[in-house]
DNA sequence: CTCCTCTTCTGAAACGTTTCAGAAGTGTAG
DNA sequence: CTACACTTCTGAAACGTTTCAGAAGAGGAG
């Protein structure tokens, strides 16, 4: 091409280094020889950045965009990371269920948004050794990596605590993964003690609280562990929890998708929600107001979530030094799946 | 550290070649050094691969996020990648509207899915010349390219006729953008020949070969082009067309997020739907069943979509030459938003 | 003509790997 | 003791860029 390599670097990417003549006669020869400029790798390399940002999920991310609350979180990630113009690196989870940590070394990403894993993964280890900036959201806090969530065990106590004040004293609780490997099935409460996804735990320590306060016994209610976080589980769970004597007059679930199944199953059985039956859900995902009856739920703020776990991560990407952690707020959001304990 | 790169490099990619108890001082020494494993683009560089495809999608990926058509279609794509071990890239639209080739030119990617772009964007343009084993998805074939999708145009014929079939003779069409930069408003016919987004091209094209084959003038139907694809959008549409005289019994969308959007605004204007107007969508997105009514539309399997595009894609990268095109299946799902015609 | 400044272009080094041929050492068979 | 085969490790080259100091030449001021 008769020009050294500076100088084809040079008409890419400082036009103003060369003479516009020999700049159009780069890109000519460039058309010809079917060059479509920089290798990104290579550029990568040398430049010291990749141009994308990571986000490692505890699922499989094909298991994330079946839930609602999940798609609204990346909505907001991606948002942030259009607006730096960077690419969004969706890592994938292990093939077959193993956790292969090689994907996690693997990612050409400046950072890592690490969603929602269980305490003690190895895989967050995994990524936390890569001494990237990151940030980590809906997790216990890790020192010095800043963190995104909101108040799970304030939220899930004040939704209880609305349930109580209805009069309701028997009740159920519907919980999603506590911990990796979940069984599915009753979890008693050394099993909840062990919970390391923060917000399993987190919410059922919130409604917890909430019973014992009102001088009930938290010992006497009956968790179901969810294998997944869809309708499907939420219907086993309520399966099992309808069939407990004495039987729950309202079922407490950690997520909007758990709740939906146990309604399901509640009006399959006869019950009428929230005649017989009060159940409250956690997320307020679209479909809950869709739903029938609407569901009483906890709202999250997801896109604002994944918006500000983009933003603080890219504001540290920019060598901003100070991570600052973010709590967001929630809101009890009372609709039809909830109602007064009928006096028997 | 007192051993050769090499050695290093052999530690971690093929441990048959060095003896486990130097292996085992290596990373000792890394773990002490805070060294995590090789750099991914110092890898990807030297390999020549960059162990992740991109995806390319014609609007900001945020948007896409909102669309469920879209979601499921990522659901499919990352099914696949994750089957290999692959990671999935986002890549950014323009930040501010203008699209920046920067972007598609500095994503570290081994193949691109390129999804529902304009045929004429020079952004699908950019992403050829890369020259990158690529896949199309519901998208004008690319000599060389194979393609993913579906008959869009026989699909939307089979709609306009059921819905010819139950005594409708007054149509109106609310479709989505035809070409870049939509304006949003009724799109005469030369309008419609310069569309340049197969899908809603095509859509309309099987919607107007109904009509005439009825023996009724496609001239006469007005059509609306959104500025984007969402339910807000399908509102303005019918405010249009249901003022239109005649007004029309039937509307035909292009999406189910228009047709929700068009339904909203007939009741709200006093119309029952079915019973006044018929409104017929496209995609079939989970909602549409939820819907009240339930939504007569035009079922096309996203996942699948997504899941082929991404295989083949992935086939193209293990060298396995041939790259064939997939046709989808589609089928017309009658719920409860048509009925016949009312007699006047 | 000399000195200085500008513009335009180049050369070499560096980014962090992997690859591959081969060096060094250790056994084993003849 | 030689020949050969392993095993274990190394050195150099290559992957495709960008960066930075500076060469070469042109033009202007003194």
């Amino acid at each position: 091409m008769g020009v050294a390599p500076s100088t084809v670097s040079n008409a890419y990417n400082r036009p103003d280094q060369l003479s516009p003549e020999l700049r159009e006669r780069v890109f000519e020869v460039a058309r010809r020889l079917g060059y479509a400029g920089p290798d990104p790798l290579g550029r990568g390399l040398r430049r010291r950045r990749a141009g994308a940002v990571g986000v490692l999920y505890t699922d499989r991310l094909s298991y994330a965009f079946a839930d609602p609350a999940a798609v609204m979180f990346f909505e907001g990630i991606s948002q942030a990371t259009e607006e730096a113009g960077l690419g969004l690196l969706l890592i994938p989870g292990g093939s077959l269920g193993s956790r292969e940590p090689e994907a996690v070394r693997n990612a050409a990403v400046d950072g890592l948004v690490i969603w929602c894993m269980a305490e003690d993964d190895p895989l967050l280890e995994t990524a936390l050794e890569r001494r990237l900036p990151a940030v980590l959201v809906d997790q216990p806090p890790v020192e010095g990596v800043p963190s995104v969530g909101i108040d799970d065990e304030g939220a899930a106590r004040a939704a209880a605590e609305y349930l109580i004040g209805l009069g309701h004293t028997r009740f159920g609780a519907v919980s999603f993964e506590l911990a990796l490997g979940a069984r599915g099935g009753i979890a008693d409460l050394s099993r909840q003690r062990e919970a390391t996804f923060l917000p399993s735990g987190s919410r059922l320590k919130g409604y917890a609280a909430a019973i014992e306060s009102a001088g009930l016994s938290w010992a006497d209610v009956p968790v179901y562990e969810c294998k997944e976080n869809k309708v499907s589980e939420g219907r086993v769970a309520a399966e099992v929890l309808l069939s407990k004597t004495p039987q729950p007059t309202a079922l407490l679930a950690t997520s909007d998708l758990l709740a939906i199944g146990a309604i399901e199953v509640a009006r399959e059985r006869g019950f009428s929600v929230p005649g017989d039956i009060s159940v409250i859900g956690f997320d307020d995902i679209p479909e809950a107001a869709q739903h029938i009856p609407p569901l009483t739920t906890v709202y999250q703020p997801h896109v604002e979530k994944g918006l500000a776990a983009g933003r603080i991560l890219i504001a540290q990407l920019g060598g901003e030094g100070v991570a600052h952690s973010e709590v967001l707020p929630t809101r009890l959001v009372v609709r039809g799946s909830t109602a007064e304990v009928k006096r028997a």
